[in-house]
DNA sequence: ATAAAAGCGAGCTTTCTATG
DNA sequence: CATAGAAAGCTCGCTTTTAT
């Protein structure tokens, strides 16, 4: 490619979109000028100003020294300077001569670093450009491990987006070893036997936003991989559309509990228990095959009822982490003294009296075996509801069976509205 | 087991040289 | 002198290998 000549609105427009974020590499695939070209033109605005200042109007040339600080910042990001192989830190004061301190705590704990001294160079890097600079940390160390100093997150902001947790915890360690040795060796007193006090207005401030473990120490139990979320929610909307207020609105869950061989989920029932104006009650009206009417004695027209228990059953699975066997032998709560209602599927119901010739226990020392548990906030004294889980596995074995499972103080509406229904 | 060290690769910048 | 082109070098976030 032969030799162009470029004018200078491209230019400044170029150092424009350095500015914004691009790399030089990036502007020549885009706009085919070499990517040391631009760079050359960069350092020349930020060394000589603007590329033709004789006939430049006020308001043009603070226009002009104003990308001339933003590409001067640039400039400075964009350089290799030896963050990674240099132990004297000069790049530092590159960035801003106020730095110093830092500098000197970094190159001398550099020096005590023999293992690995190639990470801990790393962490540093990382914590001094994208922590220190960005963040406007102080200058003074000093200010910086002071009890009042309010210090950002850097781990949040340093490695909370690294896909590799271990790996980000690890360096991030190294950091806070960092501020831990500057603590001790700067700013600790020796006590009458030599050892390290530090005084009390001084702590180190990054300590507490270091995470105690990390995911990935992802010890699956198992080598299958996980069925992403995404799916869990599909199915729920499947099987229960966000819109469903009553089992009637769980058409889809209706269809697939059809079976022609065994009646799936749908029931014969005789006419007088069908109640046509509620609306959990559903029911169908279906003409019989030869078959039915002679083996099984059936008129030729039969009305059905369908059962929601197999669908809740599902869906409980599907929104809390229950076994099969646990959902199973969930307890309605028939005899509970108390009873749950709820009216709307997204806002917690009330507590009444079960009035049931089957209720039992009494105010002062209610019967509950019911999955539904009112539980009580023992410092707010507010009222909850959560889940009663009846069995556990291997947790109850031997144990009297009042004693067996486990409580879930959680109030999750969903769930509960559809439990309440089907009581 | 766990930490350190080495290595890798992608995406950059810098340096050096050639050329109109 | 400005620009293109090529090659060398740097950085960073991992992964893999090695040492403790």
């Amino acid at each position: 490619m032969g030799r162009k000549a470029y004018d200078n609105l491209f230019k400044y427009k170029m150092i424009e979109e350095l500015c914004n974020g691009k790399s030089s590499l990036n502007i020549e695939r885009e706009y085919g000028v070499k990517n040391t070209t631009v760079m050359n033109w960069l350092r020349n605005f930020i060394k000589n100003g603007a590329f033709d200042d004789n006939a430049l109007l006020p308001k043009e040339k603070l226009k002009f020294e104003q990308l001339r600080e933003k590409a001067a910042k640039r400039e400075l990001e964009l350089r290799l300077h030896g963050t990674s192989t240099s132990e004297s830190f000069e790049w530092l004061l590159e960035y801003d001569s106020n730095l110093q301190q830092w500098k000197e705590c970094a190159e001398e704990w550099i020096k005590t670093i023999v293992r690995n001294k190639d990470a801990a160079l790393k962490a540093l890097s990382n914590f001094f450009k994208k922590y220190v600079i960005q963040y406007n940390i102080t200058s003074s160390v000093q200010e910086f491990i002071s009890k009042d100093y309010d210090t950002p997150d850097f781990y949040e902001i340093i490695y909370a987006e690294r896909g590799s947790q271990i790996n980000a915890l690890n360096e991030a360690k190294k950091i806070v070893q960092f501020i831990d040795w500057i603590t001790e060796e700067k700013f600790s007193v020796e006590d009458d036997y030599g050892n390290k006090l530090t005084p009390a207005e001084f702590k180190n401030p990054l300590t507490k936003y270091l995470p105690d473990s990390v995911k990935s120490s992802q010890r699956n139990e198992s080598d299958k991989n996980v069925l992403p979320y995404r799916y869990i929610k599909d199915i729920r909307n499947i099987l229960c559309p966000p819109n469903a207020i009553c089992f009637k609105d769980l058409k889809f869950a209706q269809s697939a509990g059809d079976s022609s061989r065994n009646g799936g989920d749908w029931f014969i029932v005789d006419k007088s228990v069908i109640d046509k104006n509620d609306p959990d009650c559903v029911y169908r009206f279906r003409k019989t095959s030869k078959y039915e009417q002679t083996s099984k004695g059936l008129s030729d027209e039969v009305y059905e009822m369908w059962f929601p228990g197999c669908t809740v059953a599902l869906l409980i699975k599907l929104l809390l982490p229950l076994r099969t066997y646990q959902v199973r032998m969930l307890d309605s709560g028939e005899i509970d003294t108390y009873k749950y209602v709820q009216s709307k599927r997204n806002v917690a119901g009330e507590w009444i009296k079960n009035n049931s010739h089957l209720s039992k226990g009494t105010e002062r020392n209610p019967f509950e075996r019911g999955v539904l548990r009112k539980f009580k906030d023992k410092t707010t004294q507010l009222e909850m509801t959560g889940f009663y889980i009846n069995t556990n596995k291997t947790a109850d074995i031997n144990k009297e069976e009042f004693n067996k499972g486990y409580d879930i103080p959680w109030q999750y509406e969903e769930v509960q509205y559809w439990l309440a229904k089907l009581r």
